[in-house]
Formats: structure tokens, C-alpha cells, sequence
DNA sequence: ATAATTGCAAACACTTTGCACCTGT
DNA sequence: ACAGGTGCAAAGTGTTTGCAATTAT
């Protein structure tokens, strides 16, 4: 059980190569010129989830799922920082993490996952922006 | 602009009645007896969390959004906790805000709005329950 | 040989939109 | 009178499922 195909190579070599970014579905057919079709993507991410080789977040905005290849321990938990303007999607290193994570745990019994969590404002570039208008 | 009709007024009292629960849409049709069409409710939810009188959470994977009454003060900045488990809502104070907010604005050029974010985790008494069962 | 994988189309669940009608001011 | 609200039906999203054909072992 479990056999190696040429399109379940595709995927896991794609978001292995990217393994820095957040990907959609989307992203991943499209990366894949559509040489996988989008159901064979879906039921891969699924399998990879299932073995933890891959990292699912559920933005609270509801649009569609982002996954990344995660390499056991690095870059397994982070937060995530969105721009309410220009809609980008920022990582947030460690260190930072732990500080809030800790405080929060620590001061409020509350246990933050970063997986679901998402910060919202406005990232260094939108923020120059506005400034200059001044809107 | 904003018209009373008998419709978001039955919306914003069920909610408000509930303020301790997380309604989905489908609960508040039928908290309603379906005396107020779906495609209202959803309109409604939408103006109501426009001005930060409902809060809008997406909870679990796949399943419909949830949404609370949280009319804590327009004004008053302060960060929130939502339980993954109980669903329950919790408000964090504001010296760790703005440890937080300080953080990601100096190290990172992001400026949190915390109106709009919302931590997610598992509180207090959740978590304790979890290692009792230690699934 | 045979068990798993693929991918189309269709089903799904939740949400949003178009539009004709109704209601509040 | 008319801006705004309502609610049906239809369309839109993102994801899952049924199934016949294909591929890996």
C-alpha cells in the first residue's frame, strides 16, 4: 500500500522545493502546469497531512487552505501575519512565538495554536503607503 | 441608511440573548423558528460584524462559520482568545497587547490590528480536560 | 494479478448575488 | 417617494466522492 506515481512524486517534490511558502491548491495545479489533476492534489495533501509530512492551516478568513512541506522541527510552528490591504501573508519566526506563546499560556491558561492563529493589520509597506496618503 | 425591521431586530436579540454561545447560521434559523430568511441572516451577520458587534469565527474545517455577540466596547483595544474545544471567548488584557503589538511592529514592520485578530487555542479548562483523558 | 491511484464529472456544504417585491423613514 | 431590507432561486467557492480507466507492485 501506498504506491509511488508520478503525480504523487510531482506533488511532494513541488511543495518540498517550496517548502518556505504557504500554498494553495491553486498554486500547487498551477506550479504543476496542471500535469496533476486538482483531485489527485486534494487526496495527496490529505495522505501527506495524515503522515504529518505536510502542514495544513485553515486561515480564519475562510478562504480556501494553505499547506506547507514541513520539515520536521525548523519551521513547524509559526505564526502568521496578513495584510489587510495588499493581502499578503508574513511568517513569523520563533523566538516571537515562543515569547507569545508562553506569555499567554503562562499568565492566561490559554494554549495558542499557531496553526489556526492568524494575525491581521498592516505589513512595513502598506503601512509607508498610507503614510504618504494620508488618507 | 440602516433601517429597524422586525427581521434584524429578531437577529440581534437571539444573538445577544446568546452572547455566551458560538451560533452558527443554521442555529440562529432555527433559534428563529425560520421566521427570518437565511440569505437575511447572512446580510445581517455581515453588518453586525462590520461594526464590531458580532464577531465572525471559522472554527473548524469544512464546517460553517460561527458567530458570537461581542459588543465589548468598540473602542477599548484588547486582543482575543477563542477555545477550539468549548468555544468559549476570552479577552486578553492590554499590557500583553501591547508587548505583542510592540514585538511584531519593531522587529517585524507589522502593525497588528487586534480588532481583527483573534487567537485560537485551547483554554484553561479544555486543556486540563484533554490530559485527563490523554487521548 | 490485484490493489492502489488517477481524474473527470457530479455531488456537496456553505455562502454570496441578482432581482422583484416589501418595509421603514 | 424612495432608500434600504427581504427572501427566493440561482450562481459561486472550495472541497469531497463515485466510478471507470490506468498504473504500480
Amino acid at each position: 500500500m501506498n504506491y509511488k506515481t508520478k503525480q504523487s512524486e510531482l506533488i511532494e517534490e513541488y511543495l518540498r522545493a517550496n517548502a518556505d511558502r504557504h500554498l494553495t491548491v491553486d498554486d500547487i495545479c498551477a506550479g504543476l502546469k496542471n500535469e496533476v489533476g486538482r483531485t489527485t492534489v486534494y487526496r495527496n495533501l490529505e495522505r501527506l497531512c495524515k503522515s504529518y509530512t505536510v502542514r495544513k492551516y485553515i486561515l480564519t478568513d475562510g478562504g480556501s487552505a494553505c499547506y506547507q512541506y514541513a520539515d520536521c522541527g525548523t519551521q513547524s510552528r509559526h505564526f502568521h501575519l496578513k495584510c489587510l490591504k495588499c493581502g499578503r501573508l508574513f511568517h513569523l519566526e520563533c523566538e516571537h512565538l515562543k515569547e507569545i506563546d508562553g506569555h499567554i499560556r503562562a499568565e492566561h491558561g490559554f494554549a495558542v495554536d499557531p496553526t489556526r492563529t492568524v494575525f491581521y493589520g498592516l505589513c512595513e509597506n502598506c503601512l509607508s503607503q498610507q503614510k504618504e496618503v494620508s488618507e
